[in-house]
DNA sequence: CCATAAATAGACAGACTTGTCTGTTTTTCA
DNA sequence: TGAAAAACAGACAAGTCTGTCTATTTATGG
């Protein structure tokens, strides 16, 4: 089954706000891009911003199954799962399009807390937690939240890295510190 | 002694990009909000670029002179001092007026990375670190550029997290994790 | 005090932006 | 096949953007 026109819109919006931002990129260049005209975006879309907010909910889900369907394929018990939460990252970071994280840059870009387009990005943080906190859980933590919290950091501070500073050793780093901090969670609260 | 008007016009700058974004923030309201004639601009600075550029040079500079002063102010040992860039780190974020990295948001809205806008940021961040590489090094730390990229990774993770999804308790979570780290490279290394 | 430099206001060009409108063509589906 | 819906191209409006230009006013330093 062939994407619909507003799907492969909205994909084309993924690839572009996520390569050159959001105010750079122009409606005319993702109608280019993806071939539509304009009146096929402003029947599926009242504005701009909501093109952005379905680009936003559109890599949030697919970001989300995407690492977990990899956590469970690279790891079978929640302390590696865990672990391998950074080896999916790292490969993540490692792919040639990288371009660090679209819902930071959307903070950055749309930075009034109460603007929907932040609020969304803030929603797929507070997922990615959640998540964490999950796998944290069912390894045993003592505190999982304070163990998904601190792992958290450690994503967020390596996708930047990465991308800003192009740190190739981010992930690994990051790796590395998430062990370290698993282990003493996990030690505590053994 | 008065601030010239070159000065003035950068430290609005760096005001409105920080808080705005650099795309979504005019020429215009730069010149309205500093009282500055738009040929006045134009006299000091080849383009927009070349006062983003600037601005980002005078960010970098106070942020680093502030975060060492503070830190030396704030503890005198080393391994304490490497605790103490958090405890700055969580002063900057409760400022009333905080709205995350204006480097990480530069290489966000400026992704090339051969950019000179990106390139700046890409050099605060390795200044940052090699700040943190000195500190872990006084410290006794075997290997203090592995710490210094982990305890990076955490500072720049707290401030994705205080800005994109609001998290309050980002810096404190980053100060206990890096505690941890700090504690297991110390004794690594004795 | 006067000459030189700097900063001013404001118009202006040219390109680019989002969003609307019209009329035609294509697709879909019954 | 034929009617209804969807997508099309492209012009257009109204505004914004950066950057240039001119002409006037203000500072400054010898």
């Amino acid at each position: 089954m062939a994407m619909s026109r507003r799907d492969h819109l909205v994909a084309t919006a993924v690839e572009l706000f996520r390569r050159n931002g959001y105010h750079a990129t122009g409606i005319d260049r993702i109608l280019a891009e993806s071939g539509c005209a304009k009146m096929t975006l402003y029947k599926h879309f009242k504005s701009k911003d909501e093109l952005i907010l379905a680009a936003l909910r559109r890599q949030d889900e697919q970001f989300r199954n995407t690492l977990m369907r990899d956590v469970e394929r690279r790891a079978s018990t929640p302390r590696e799962r865990l672990l391998a939460v950074f080896d999916a990252l790292g490969a993540c970071i490692a792919e040639p399009d990288f371009s660090g994280c679209m819902f930071v840059h959307a903070a950055g870009e749309f930075a009034a807390p109460d603007d929907p387009i932040h609020a969304a990005a803030a929603e797929h943080k507070r997922l990615i937690r959640g998540y964490l906190t999950g796998l944290a859980g069912q390894a045993g933590a003592h505190d999982a939240a304070a163990l998904a919290r601190s792992l958290m950091l450690l994503i967020e501070g390596a996708v930047a890295m990465a991308h800003v500073a192009g740190n190739e050793t981010a992930a690994a780093d990051a790796r590395e510190a998430a062990r370290v901090l698993i282990d003493h969670a996990l030690a505590r609260s053994a």
